[in-house]
RNA sequence: GGCCCCGUCGUCUAGCGGCCCAGGACUCUGGCUUCUCAAGUCAGCUACGAGGGUUCGAAUCCCUUCGGGGCUACCA
C-alpha cells in the first residue's frame, strides 16, 4: 500500500474521548492535528468519540470543547460550528454505525458471536496457559442454523464481531515507515455490543470514512489498532486510494517514565490554566515533544508553528514532559507580553485572590505596578504575591523578616531614611533613589545591599520584592513613610 | 508470554557516511552584573545502551543483544 491522498485536500480530525479532562497527551495531539491542518491549508475536524457512555459524561465534552478553545485550536468542522459531515458527536451517529454493523453481516463480513464474556475470559486464560497468541478463537464464525437457535432458546444475547481473513496487513505510517501485522495476531474484533452500542473500532472507522478525513494523526497507543480498522474500510467498500494515511504521534511520558498520569505529574489542562501558564506557552512546549523545526530554534508563536510544521519533523521516540522547561517557556512568553496583555491575564488572578476588588483607582495602581514584576515571574499566579504589598489593608512585615530590622543599626537606617523623605517635593523613584542613596551610602557609608534590606522589608514587608524605590513610588509618600515610622516600632 | 513501536547529555532535541574527540535549549554548578528576587551575560558538567559487522571512514547502513513502552476488552 502507499501513501494515500497524495492529491486531495487535507482534512485532519481530533478525535477524542472524553473519559476525563483533556491532558497533556490530547492536547499535544489536537496541536500537531491543528498544526497540520493549518499548515496545509487543510481542514481541521473535532469529534466526540462518546461510543463508551459509561466513562464519558456531558461535561467532560464541554470541558473538552473549552479547552481547545481557550488554547486556541479552532476547528473548521465540530460541536459548536457544525459542518458537513455532523453530528460530530458519535452518541448522535449511533443509526449509522447501524446501518453499517448490519451491512458487514449481510456480505458476511461479520457474524453474530454468543460466547459469553465468562466464556471468553476461560478461552483467554487457556490460551495465557497454553502460551498461544490470545485472542477469540473463532467459536461463532461458522454456526449452523441449528446452533444459533440453540444459542437464542438459551436466552443468549449476541455480539457482531468483524471476520478476520487470514493474511497480514500492511500500511504505511507517516511517522514510522511501513509497518505489517499478521492477522494470526488480529483476532476477530467486536464491532457491536450486546446492548446494540457501537465500539470504538467500528465507530472510528466509519466516521473517518464518511466524514472523508484524509490523514489520522494520533496516538501510538493506537498503532496496533490501525489493521481493524482497515479491516472496517474494506468491509465498506472504500477504495484504496481512500483511505486516510496514518501517523503515529509518539508519547508523552511523566518523570518515572511512564505514561502520564496523575501520579508521576500534573496532566490536567485546567491545572495548568490555575497556575497561570499561557495557552502560547504550553502549545510551544508541547510542540517540542516529539517535533522541532529542525534547527535550534525553540520559540515559535502559533503562527510560526503552522509555518514550520510538518510530519516529517516528527519523531517517533517517545519524550519525557519536564516542568522545569515548560516554566522557562512560560516566564518568557509572560516577558514577550505587551502591556496590556498582562494586564488582561493577570486581572483575573489578583481578583481570583482578593489582592484587589477591582475598583479604577486599583486597576490603575495595578497598570502602573506590572512594568515592575513582568520580568520576575514564571506563572500568572505569582502576580497577586508579588503586589500584595501595594493593597493590602492590614500591613504587617513578614514575621521571618521581623528580626532583620529590629536591631540597632536597621533602627538608624529607618530613621535617617524617614529624615530625607518627608521633605522630599517630588516623590518619583529616581528622586527617591537620589535622596536615600546621598543620606545612606555616601552621608552613613553603608552598604546599599544592608541599607536598602531594611527599606525593602519595612515597606513591602518581605526581603524579596519589586525593585524598592519604584515600590515606594507606587506605594506613595504617605504609605511609605508611615510603614517606616511603623517598622521603627518592632 | 505473543505481536508491534522505540533507544544521542539528567530532560527536550540537532545530526540522515567524512563539516561531530557530537551543536542548541532546559536543569544543575560557578563567575560577572546588581538595592532583594528575577532578568541579562560568561563559563563549566554531562550523551551516540552494548556487541559484532559493512566501509578508507559510522551517532548515521546491516545483524544480534539488552533496555523502555504500547497492545493483547462487549475501553479508547
Amino acid at each position: 500500500m502507499t501513501l494515500a491522498n497524495s492529491g486531495k485536500k487535507v482534512k485532519v480530525r481530533f478525535a477524542p474521548s472524553p473519559t476525563g479532562d483533556l491532558h497533556v497527551g490530547n492536547i499535544r495531539t489536537a496541536l500537531f492535528d491543528w498544526a497540520f491542518a493549518r499548515h496545509t491549508g487543510g481542514t481541521f475536524l473535532f469529534r466526540i468519540e462518546d461510543t463508551d457512555t459509561t466513562r464519558v459524561t456531558p461535561e467532560y465534552i464541554q470541558a473538552a470543547i473549552d479547552t481547545l478553545k481557550w488554547l486556541g485550536l479552532s476547528w473548521d468542522e465540530g460541536p459548536e460550528v457544525g459542518g458537513p459531515n455532523g453530528p460530530y458527536l458519535q452518541s448522535q451517529r449511533l443509526d449509522i454505525y447501524a446501518t453499517w454493523a448490519q451491512k458487514f453481516l449481510d456480505q458476511g463480513d461479520a457474524y453474530h458471536c454468543y460466547c459469553s464474556p465468562d466464556e471468553l475470559e476461560a478461552v483467554r486464560e487457556a490460551q495465557r496457559a497454553a502460551n498461544v497468541a490470545p485472542g477469540y478463537n473463532g467459536h461463532c464464525r461458522d454456526l449452523t442454523a441449528d446452533q444459533v437457535a440453540a444459542y437464542q432458546a438459551e436466552g443468549r444475547e449476541a455480539v457482531v464481531r468483524m471476520r478476520m481473513p487470514d493474511g497480514s496487513t500492511t500500511f504505511t505510517d507517516a511517522i514510522r515507515g511501513d509497518v505489517t501485522f499478521d492477522h494470526k495476531f488480529v483476532p476477530d474484533f467486536v464491532l457491536v455490543r450486546a446492548d446494540g452500542s457501537p465500539l470504538y473500532t467500528l465507530a472510528v472507522a466509519v466516521d473517518d470514512i464518511l466524514m472523508e478525513v484524509t490523514h489520522v494523526l494520533r496516538g501510538e497507543d493506537l498503532l496496533s489498532s490501525t489493521p481493524r480498522q482497515i479491516r472496517v474500510y474494506q468491509a465498506m467498500g472504500v477504495k484504496l486510494e481512500d483511505y486516510p494515511t496514518f501517523a503515529h504521534l509518539p508519547f508523552v511520558m511523566g518523570q518515572d517514565n511512564a505514561k502520564l498520569s496523575k501520579r508521576n505529574g500534573e496532566v490536567s489542562i485546567a491545572w495548568y490554566r490555575e497556575q497561570g501558564y499561557l495557552p502560547e506557552a504550553i502549545c510551544n512546549y508541547l510542540a517540542l515533544l516529539g517535533w522541532s523545526p529542525g534547527d535550534d530554534r525553540e520559540n515559535v508563536t502559533m503562527q510560526e508553528l503552522t509555518e514550520l510544521f510538518t510530519v516529517e519533523k516528527v519523531h517517533s521516540s517517545p519524550a519525557r514532559f519536564d516542568m522545569k522547561k515548560l516554566e522557562a517557556i512560560n516566564g518568557d512568553k509572560i516577558r514577550a507580553l505587551t502591556l496590556d496583555e498582562f494586564f488582561s491575564w493577570s486581572l483575573p488572578f489578583l481578583t481570583k485572590a482578593g489582592t484587589i476588588s477591582g475598583n479604577d483607582a486599583e486597576i490603575e495602581l495595578v497598570k502602573k505596578a506590572l512594568p515592575i514584576i513582568q520580568e520576575r515571574l514564571v506563572k500568572l499566579d505569582e502576580v497577586p504575591g508579588l503586589l500584595k504589598f501595594l493593597f493590602v489593608k492590614e500591613f504587617a512585615v513578614d514575621p521571618e523578616a521581623v528580626e532583620k530590622i529590629s536591631d540597632s543599626g536597621s533602627k538608624d537606617v529607618l530613621k535617617r531614611s524617614l529624615q530625607v523623605l518627608e521633605p522630599l517635593s517630588s516623590w518619583d523613584h529616581a528622586s527617591i533613589e537620589a535622596a536615600l542613596r546621598a543620606a545612606l551610602i555616601e552621608e552613613m557609608g553603608l552598604k546599599p545591599r544592608i541599607a536598602f534590606t531594611a527599606l525593602r522589608i519595612a515597606t513591602t514587608g518581605s526581603t524579596i520584592s519589586p525593585p524598592l524605590f519604584e515600590s515606594m513610588e507606587l506605594l506613595g509618600q504617605s504609605t511609605s513613610i508611615s510603614r517606616i515610622s511603623a517598622a521603627l516600632q518592632l
